[in-house]
DNA sequence: GTCTATACGAAGATAGAC
DNA sequence: GTCTATCTTCGTATAGAC
């Protein structure tokens, strides 16, 4: 698919742009037309390439969604603890590349239920959390979801902290906060 | 102050409407409409008792912020190791009293830097991470900071989780997050 | 002082011309 | 496929009735 079609090309540069400023300056101070002016567009003709703002966000969110749901699917083939060996360690690495990402969805969880178009990255987002809390006791998965969260938090502004200090505190707060079991 | 002006009589009434709309929907997802219905007035009311939608927030989130502040003046007081045990015993007991109310700040994290109203409440809820993380040592730091993240997000949709489980929770995740130095 | 009525600009979204 | 025009609803502002 070496041929790009002008529809590929609108609806690319509308995304790139969408990411950029959602990046910036969060998703719900982030317009429509914001999004059409940075593309060089319309908002109608944002409006025709995608159903909505919500749709917006997903095409944002694609990529990480993908990676994240090739993540969930490995482990559902491994036993509980290698399973839970690999979510551990295969989050942090999504955490560190997806930064910036992450920090888009923070701006969104209030939203989220609202939003059917993100709906498998959340179920993935719990599946993940399940694996991670590689126990079936509600109270090491409510741990694992805590260390998640707290994880989700740290990405906030991801751009002040280097890649490493990023991965240096998720090992050390997942390791405290897990396989305690 | 037993008297009871019809000023203070329509003020309290919108703010308790609007904290049962921002609880049950979120505060973006409630429009001063909605929060003038409720409370049996008009748009025109709810603005001029409040001088726009954050200071409605504001208002609802004032007695969690004037407790808070008192945590945090009260940590002042004693050393760090004193102070450090008070300010962690003492923000689960915050979080369980108000956890209702931290569910809607949830909503709101996001714009905070726009909402020089509840910049207070912001102010120390960072200054009380500082005394919960008991040293200056940057990483301790970023783990109390992981930890309030956490917490804050066990208390999303906190109707679903009895008071004792909530605290039992806080409670192992921050005695396994914290003072490990 | 307390409140209603009305109006404004910007948002997300739709309809229809080209 | 892209546009302009339009609709509704939002937050906000103000003029004036009682």
């Amino acid at each position: 698919m070496a041929v790009t079609t002008a529809r590929e090309r609108t609806r690319h540069e509308i995304v790139r742009q969408a990411m950029d400023l959602f990046q910036a300056g969060g998703y719900n101070a982030t317009s429509l037309q914001d999004i059409a002016t940075a593309a060089g567009c319309s908002k109608a003709t944002v409006l025709y390439h995608f159903s909505g703002k919500p749709a917006v966000l997903a095409a944002v969110l694609e990529p990480a969604a993908a990676d994240l749901a090739r993540l969930v699917a490995a482990a559902a083939e491994l036993p509980r603890a290698a399973a839970q060996e690999l979510a551990i360690r295969q989050f942090i690495d999504l955490a560190v590349v997806y930064r910036g990402v992450i920090d888009v969805i923070q701006d969104v969880i209030p939203m989220i239920a609202e939003m059917p178009e993100i709906g498998p990255l959340v179920a993935d987002g719990i599946r993940l959390t399940e694996y991670m809390a590689g126990s079936e006791d509600p109270l090491e998965r409510d741990l694992a979801k805590f260390a998640v969260n707290g994880l989700l938090g740290e990405c906030r502004h991801s751009d002040q902290r280097t890649a490493e200090d990023l991965r240096r505190l998720c090992e050390i707060a997942l390791r405290r906060l897990l396989r305690h079991g």
